[in-house]
DNA sequence: TCGACCATGTAACGTGTTACATGATTAT
DNA sequence: ATAATCATGTAACACGTTACATGGTCGA
């Protein structure tokens, strides 16, 4: 693929869970055909500029399994929401509200978004080894979103009965 | 508070949404004091070395009060497991397993850690204004952990069902 | 011909971790 | 005394995004 085919298809599936920029992309790029990992194709088909496909040679795809393979590292997030929800005794319930309705909106177009992913899944994908897999981690995202908005409706309840007392 | 207990809290309460290594700290703490924000406190208790601590003057509250207001940014996520696992036609069912177990033994491991911290928290926050708040973001925890823990055990019996229709 | 989209690439900046260097205090 | 822990700080490096610069292709 070439990085253009690479970023948009990262935004058409993972995006949610795993984001590279052009800016990673293309120097990347450059040095795994550096490294000899991936060579360019010539018959790249047409497209703007001077587009670049490439593809995982034997060596490439030797480092891609054994990667596959590794451990993964434990994913150290960044939660926002749920750093400023700790300090919600600062800003007190309604604000701290806003936040969580704010998170449950996010989660809940994610969720629809899933939904007909999953159908263009099944229909597009039929066929693939891959569909099991992807279906796996997109069942995940929706069960990860589903949880967020029950999660989003109790902590909503609960900081309405917090504001009644405080009244 | 010091860096150092900065970092301690840190580790023994968000740890698992939001981490700061010293490296970030300390130049930080330096910043805030040079803006202004935060100022340094003499008589700071013992301690290794040069202990300092230091506390929010009004400017830095209100600056954190401002900070809590806004809209939380995207958090934009990396999770491995889940980008491993969408590559999974590239290494079969059991290396999938492989990581989802491993996942789901962390997750399991931290919702043990989850309930005791609950525990410690009715108990030792019981009268401060923080408890529904520090409350609500240990739930997220809490359900998150669960909800991982459940999707693993579905997807561990998928990648079973998969691996016997290769045979 | 013009706008949408395809397409590549770099530089500047900001963020964050790791490794290293240093040393005081406290409990055993 | 000595180990554990408290404690601060910097430098090198890695990672990642954003903004900018550039220009080709294709359909209306």
């Amino acid at each position: 693929m070439s990085g253009y085919d690479i970023k948009q298809l990262i935004q058409g599936s993972i995006g949610h869970f795993w984001n590279e920029s052009y800016g990673q992309i293309y120097p990347s790029l450059r040095r795994l055909e550096a490294d000899g990992l991936i060579e360019e194709v010539s018959g790249g088909g047409g497209g703007g500029r001077g587009r670049r496909e490439y593809r995982l040679n034997h060596a490439g795809l030797r480092v891609l399994r054994s990667w596959l393979e590794e451990p993964a590292q434990n994913d150290v997030v960044r939660h926002e929401t749920s750093l400023k929800l700790f300090f919600g005794a600062q800003m007190g319930p309604e604000a701290a509200a806003a936040h969580v309705r704010r998170y449950r909106d996010v989660q809940q177009r994610l969720l629809q978004r899933y939904r007909s992913a999953a159908e263009r899944l099944e229909r597009e994908q039929a066929a693939s080894p891959h569909l099991p897999y992807w279906k796996a981690v997109l069942d995940g995202g929706m069960r990860y979103a589903a949880m967020v908005i029950e999660w989003c409706d109790a902590t909503l309840e609960e900081l309405d009965r917090l504001e009644e007392t405080a009244l």
